[in-house]
RNA sequence: GCCCGGGUGGUGAAAUGGCAAACACGGCGGACUCAAAAUCCGCUGCCGGCAACGGCUUGUGGGUUCGAGUCCCACCCCGGGCACCA
């Protein structure tokens, strides 16, 4: 009599084996030693209090199946975890359940570390890092004032989105649709001090790597489009009507220091001198159909260039704009408002005067802030021109149109170029930069490339986080910490409520923020914002194999050798936040001479998205899927192999509580084929079984290798049918190598069998991934196909390689196929080797 | 609107241009059982037929090919990301 599969007991033995013998870590020694090194990633998870999450444990378990595989094939691989724990995320629910995030982490990272060793990964606990741990934000804040000191961190006054709810500055990237990415309020603008990392000194170099990093293809494309380079051409349009600033005002200084809105501005006489606004276009070919200008209503000039009569008009609308919040001013199907300045400026190619508008849909972050507007081949500037009446004029000739054909609506496409002077005729292709040339050749435009990337925002106005280390000194200005200071410690504050006053908790705390200044010794003020939680995440993975290191932020040699990440596995809602961060930093600190490379993973790979019978998870929809739950009631391995048998690990899929039921079966059964030891046989097998092994452990390590864990269950599942087809004996030799290709997924059960069948030693430090041999893969005899003019009309049982004479033979002497050749003509035959043969006749 | 995915049995899903539906769940039938659960065996895309077998079938419509779920063109639907980005 045979004991029972019982996975609670195996996986309780395994679980304290492994961390009593320390067998899934590695020392700092072995990590300074080890010849074949694998840094095996996975995304830290942020420790919430409702525990391990259904959606991480999908995550961690494909990763981590790749790193047993890894480690059977004879790497060193390095697996480690840790927790992403500063955050609103952690600040809010600390504020909702009254209890200080100081104690309440602490207490969340105990219970992940709890849940994470229960699902059986192969976690690291020697090298775990946490970013609210001041031996690791001591390094955070050092990697801000390596910046800083790179003058890649700069202090402006910007217009931010405010998240009313949160009271936080959000970055670009964390408002999801006009909305706050953590709680859903509708964000609003307001303009503060913040601290900005130009990431956008980056972007091309960001975009420029996408090309050759061996990333998931979804992943690079978001990113591409999310760095949105756009190339084009800056034209500056003169204006053509009295214009005034005085040069102290506060619009001139804006002008003078932003960018160059302005060309050669005069000495006193402000009506000789010549202003000019400039624009970024896409479309230098449709020039000539510029009909008029629109400003963004923020854009300096209008101060400059709004006739007296016009004035009010615009300040209303310029106010009206301000108070606006960002999802209602974003919105693309509201109608177009707008006004006119009273202005005009001269349209540099045709020499036509065009009235000077500002609206709401220029934006003042992208491009100039300033528009051509070519109402005859844009969709927006139609739109607003038909509103106010304004001139549409054709420039593009699409096919059955020529330069009189009326538009009805926008023509976005190509063409050839009419009511363009001297370039009709030409196509646009070709015009733009024939145009683009002609306009820096009379110095007013010149080639220009946009991008749609932010510089990073940084500054937080909450509590939660790393302090900024910076000072501010009367005297001297901002002043980094130096160095040696750090960690500037988050002090424990009792009130750490954000307010509508948008500056962080910690202003509240005056013995903590009251310093002195580094260099002249007077009092200072601390800089009381912390940083951004993606800062936290952007280097991680730079400190997991020096987590017990506090001398160095990371060591040169252990970082030479594990480094960059070998594979890294995580979900695709990080594809521009995380991800593109994690690049810039590593670009960084590679330009800044402390690591050399430059980008931070080898390989890539997005995993799919979890949904519970058909629908999204969700608190509100109460379908939740809970680990523990089903760990308990199933065990690890099945859940673990569940989840990665329900569909293709990249795509994702749909969760079944029947489901379960599939793998605990196969794991009953391989369980009762191989616990009765004593009776195994000790052949070596032989015909279709030996057969069917090679094939299935060619086909389980290609679909590990390609994350197609649901097609290496299947085959595993196929094979072990195949074993116990005919309650036949089995042979050891025909199932110690399966109990191999299964322990990635099921490392519990594995151990267990694998020492059942004598070994000593646990299964991945002493077992081979099993090799295959490729010309034992095949059968000797094929099921070979006949078709009559592609229809299939008999099977047979052939030999491996069998000749078309003989097989075309042995088709003909087939009655079903003489059937419906009837005597007719065979004109052709396609012969596919050890396939399928196909007579065409008739 | 743009950029990614995806659309195949009752369900989750397989399928280098070459046997559509592997593997699994569920269902049905049987064995074991006083009975039930568990387990084991068989059947299970749809239509016709006692059967041999035949016809139909991968979102829709065209095309390429000896042969298309797979390639090409047009379109519809679902999921995700971006979005007055000039």
């Amino acid at each position: 009599m045979i004991m029972d599969y019982r996975p609670q007991r195996i996986e309780e033995k395994w679980q304290r084996r492994w961390a009593e013998q320390n067998l899934n870590s590695l020392t700092d020694d072995q990590l300074r030693t080890a010849e074949r090194p694998f840094y095996n990633l996975m995304m830290f998870p942020y420790p919430s209090a409702e525990g391990l999450h259904v959606g991480n444990m999908y995550a961690f378990t494909g990763a981590d199946i790749y790193g047993r595989w890894q480690r059977l094939q004879g790497e060193a691989v390095f697996e480690p975890i840790g927790f992403d724990a500063f955050g609103i995320h952690s600040e809010n629910f600390a504020l909702r359940i009254g209890t200080h995030p100081m104690e309440l982490i602490p207490r969340n990272i105990r219970n992940f570390t709890r849940q994470l060793t229960r699902i059986g990964a192969m976690y690291d606990w020697n090298h775990v890092v946490d970013t609210t741990d001041p031996s690791y934000y001591r390094w955070t804040q050092w990697l801000f004032l390596q910046l800083y000191r790179a003058g890649l961190a700069e202090k402006k006054e910007a217009a931010v989105n405010w998240c009313p709810s949160c009271h936080t500055v959000l970055a670009n990237e964390q408002v999801i649709a006009g909305a706050c990415e953590r709680c859903g309020t509708t964000v609003e603008q307001r303009t503060l001090s913040q601290w900005f990392f130009t990431i956008t000194k980056y972007a091309q170099r960001l975009l420029d790597n996408l090309k050759w990093i061996d990333w998931s293809e979804t992943t690079k494309k978001a990113q591409e489009n999310w760095i949105g380079r756009s190339e084009g051409a800056e034209i500056w349009f003169e204006v053509d009507s009295p214009w005034h600033a005085d040069p102290g005002s506060a619009a001139a200084v804006a002008v003078a220091d932003a960018r160059a809105y302005h060309h050669g501005r005069g000495e006193d006489d402000e009506y000789e001198q010549k202003l000019q606004i400039s624009v970024f276009t896409t479309r230098p070919d449709t020039i000539f159909g510029a009909t008029f200008l629109v400003l963004a209503p923020e854009h300096p000039v209008v101060d400059w260039v709004t006739t007296d009569a016009r004035r009010a008009e615009v300040e209303a609308y310029r106010e009206r704009a301000a108070a606006m919040d960002l999802v209602t001013r974003k919105k693309t199907d509201k109608d177009k408002t707008g006004v006119f300045t009273g202005a005009y400026a001269i349209n540099p190619a045709s020499g036509t005067p065009v009235e000077i508008w500002i609206a709401d849909y220029v934006l003042m972050e992208y491009g100039t802030g300033a528009i051509m507007a070519v109402p005859g081949h844009d969709e927006r500037d139609f739109e607003f021109a038909t509103q106010f009446a304004l001139p549409i004029v054709r420039v593009i000739a699409g096919p059955g149109a020529d330069a009189d054909s009326p538009l009805r609506e926008a023509y976005v496409g190509e063409g050839v170029l009419v009511n363009s002077g001297e370039f009709d005729g030409l196509h646009s292709g070709e015009a733009i930069g024939r145009i683009t040339d002609w306009l820096a050749g009379h110095g007013v435009g010149d080639r220009k490339v946009n991008y749609r990337l932010h510089d990073w925002c940084i500054s937080r106005q909450r509590y939660w986080g790393p302090p900024i280390p910076i000072i501010y000194c009367d005297a001297c200005g901002i002043v980094p910490v130096p160095e040696q200071d750090l960690p500037v410690v988050l002090p424990h504050v009792e009130n750490y409520k954000p307010d509508e006053s948008g500056v962080s908790p910690l202003a509240r705390d005056e013995t903590w923020y009251r310093v002195l200044c580094p260099k002249c010794g007077r009092t200072g003020r601390r800089e009381t914002d912390v940083s951004d939680t993606f800062l936290d995440s952007a280097w991680y993975f730079l400190r997991y194999p020096s987590a017990n290191r506090d001398d160095v932020v990371f060591d040169r040699e252990l970082t030479r050798k594990w480094l960059p990440v070998h594979m890294y596995i995580g979900g695709n809602e990080h594809a521009v936040l995380h991800l593109l961060y994690a690049r810039f930093i590593t670009m960084v600190l590679k330009d800044l001479g402390h690591i050399d490379f430059e980008e931070p993973f080898r390989r890539f790979r997005a995993h799919g998205l979890l949904i519970k019978e058909g629908a999204k998870m969700s608190k509100s929809r109460g379908n939740v899927v809970i680990p523990d739950r089903y760990i308990e009631d199933w065990g690890a391995d099945t859940f673990r192999t569940y989840l990665m048998f329900l569909g293709p690990y990249q795509e994702g899929g749909d969760f079944r509580d029947q489901g379960l039921q599939g793998p605990f079966g196969f794991f009953s059964r391989l369980w009762d084929a191989v616990v009765p030891v004593a009776e195994l046989g000790t052949a070596q097998p032989a015909g279709s079984i030996e057969q069917k092994l090679h094939a299935t452990i060619a086909k389980v390590t290609e679909d590990i290798a390609a994350l197609r864990y649901n097609t290496a269950i299947a085959a595993m599942m196929e094979y072990l049918n195949a074993v116990r087809e005919g309650n036949r004996n089995v042979n050891r030799a025909e199932v110690e190598p399966l109990v191999v290709l299964v322990a990635p997924f099921a490392p519990h059960i594995a151990e267990e069998l694998w020492e059942l069948l004598g070994h000593t030693q646990s299964i991945f430090a002493g077992a081979n991934w099993p090799s295959h041999d490729p010309a034992k893969t095949m059968a000797d005899t094929v099921e070979f196909v006949v078709q009559v003019n592609g229809k299939l009309r008999a099977r047979m049982a052939m030999s491996r390689g069998i000749s078309q004479d003989d097989a075309q033979a042995a088709a003909l002497a087939d009655e079903n196929v003489r059937k419906y050749i009837d005597g007719a003509q065979v004109r052709k035959v396609i012969f596919v080797p050890d396939r399928l043969l196909n007579l065409v006749v008739g």
